[in-house]
DNA sequence: TTGAAAGCGCTAACAG
DNA sequence: CTGTTAGCGCTTTCAA
């Protein structure tokens, strides 16, 4: 299978030829930037169609200084998450009129020579980035901003000594409403936590959260019942298989995320234990598969979708206005199902 | 929050004039192309470091006529699914140094003016182009075939006439494969086909591997059984409920995804049914929730990764030696689990 | 209302 | 080994 034959593009100079005018006029009626009597303007259309013509990305670039595209840095983040936040980024990127530029961490490999040391995706080819949690060395964050180029953070604080706008979830908030819920209306007094792996912000607040619902309801804070899930089915399932030999007393668990909830539940089952007559469990992010699970997963709603969606929104004005807010926390939602012990 | 200064490129000239050598010196080094003295070539990184120097993009694609950018053009697809591709391409677009520009059409929106009605990925603003099924228009993928513009179409037959490479599972075959074992080891008689919508290749082709399965254990093809899942879990739950109401004799249903084999499951539920007792489900696709339905799932397991990472060769093939398969059908696996009856 | 001309930042012959 | 010189295709003053 072969071309029918090369490319082949006509530039603005053959559709000025055809039309008759000067590049300049093509570039006005294209543009809409300037007057141009309506039976020009009519001419250079025809042109137009005659050579179906498209304006080079480059040139327009080059000659404007603007690219038109904002790019986004992420690492191997999880499927749902991942998917949600593209069509949330895609959907708002496209309403503006901005091309997304996409470029994943996970899969970086050494380069040949220096200058190819940039990042696939930077101020060479974007007019703004959209930078997910721990996808980007600091340093080069730093450098970046430095320059004044426009970035927004997702999901996480700025590196020391700069300012640069963030989005994320209200962690905290979140967490302490869950974890309220089992207290007040569940009464589970030994609630047990599986963080993230240490230094993950989002663990951190909901641990928080977690450490303020005990507080609030005078439940001391055990540091026996907190354990690592690592964000992850596996460790977390090993993490509760562990407390189950060692025979730690719990009637509920706070899982940091769904996942860690699923390996949960899958350590408790095959322990013989009754979710959640036994033990009662509960997530956050509300991932897809979810109210699948037997029973449906309790959890708390993270709005991911609505993040990619502000993430451009805010760079957008910082691009445009050079102001954009230092922090926004998108709001979460409880969502009760079966499994903290509820219908 | 406001940007610490406004932007500001050094460029190749200041680069030049910093190290004492002329533009071309400086290409030279940065690309490797062309000999320079060693220590000219260190003069010239010490400016490129100094000046904190990266090469714009728009400039360099102007001079060289190549984006180094692969462009995909999506539709509204589930989650699993484009998660799943966006790593397959991701992975392989940076291991041969390529971009990827992302474009969904599920949110097109009308344009303001004319020339804005050229798509955002497309000729001129990248290399080539990796098309899903039905997210463009085919007159569109014929007017860029026609100028010779590489292109690989994601899961589907090239619109009538021309020929672009496609990329797809081996549906047919898995499908068979699935109802086989459906009949010969569980002796289902009574087979249901959850459709697609009508017109949809992947349904078409497992359909037909449904019948060849059928017709090959001398099995009668009873178009009764056979209604419309629509890939969509309520779409199929409704279906079904209907089967059930009009007292339709089924022992098994075969769903043309495993969405719709959520929503049979769901109306089998419903109306006090045993699944796989009194009638068993399987699915195509095994997305990641699969496993974790109660009971989980038989399946086929379509393997989505490899179709990102196959199409990026296949086009980058293309782009270098105009020359690519013209289609390619990626194997399926049986993924047995207990919804058959199996275990 | 239109055109001429000067770049935007980079690469690529072609000389030297 | 290195510099000079043209562009690449488009936008944008500045004049007319």
């Amino acid at each position: 299978m072969s071309n029918s034959r090369s490319v082949s593009h006509s530039t603005i100079k053959d559709v000025a030829a055809q039309a008759g005018v000067s590049k300049a006029t093509v570039s006005r009626v294209i543009n809409q930037t300037g007057p141009v009597a309506t039976e020009t303007a009519e001419r250079v259309w025809a042109a137009i169609a005659e050579l179906d013509f498209t304006p080079s990305t480059a040139a327009r670039g080059l000659a404007m200084r603007k690219t038109n595209t904002i790019g986004m840095i992420l690492p191997n983040i999880g499927n749902y998450f991942l998917a949600a936040l593209f069509k949330g980024l895609a959907r708002s990127a496209d309403e503006y009129g901005y091309t997304l530029l996409m470029y994943s961490t996970q899969t970086r490999h050494v380069r040949k020579n220096r200058v190819d040391l940039t990042l696939p995706v930077g101020e060479h080819n974007t007019d703004g980035l959209i930078v997910f949690t721990d996808a980007l060395d600091p340093a080069e964050i730093i450098r970046l901003h430095k320059r004044g180029f426009p970035m927004v953070l997702l999901h996480r604080s700025p590196p020391e000594g700069v300012n640069i706008p963030c989005i994320g979830f209200e962690n905290k908030k979140g967490a302490r409403e869950m974890v309220e819920h089992l207290i007040a209306v569940h009464h589970y007094q030994r609630i047990a936590f599986l963080a993230g792996f240490p230094g993950d912000e989002d663990s951190h607040w909901r641990e928080l959260g977690y450490r303020e619902a005990l507080a609030a309801h005078g439940i001391p804070f055990d540091p026996a019942l907190v354990g690592v899930g690592g964000f992850n089915e596996g460790i977390a399932k090993s993490t509760v298989e562990q407390w189950l030999k060692q025979e730690l007393k719990f009637d509920a668990i706070f899982a940091a995320d769904d996942e860690s909830a699923i390996g949960a539940m899958s350590a408790l089952e095959q322990a013989g234990k009754r979710i959640p007559q036994d033990v009662a469990i509960v997530g956050f992010d509300d991932i897809e598969l979810s109210r699948y699970l037997t029973p449906p997963l309790t959890t708390v709603r993270a709005p991911i979708e609505q993040v990619g969606r502000v993430a451009v929104e805010q760079l957008l004005h910082l691009i445009q206005t050079e102001q954009a807010e230092p922090l926004v926390l998108l709001p979460t939602t409880l969502v009760v199902r079966n499994s903290c012990g509820c219908l």
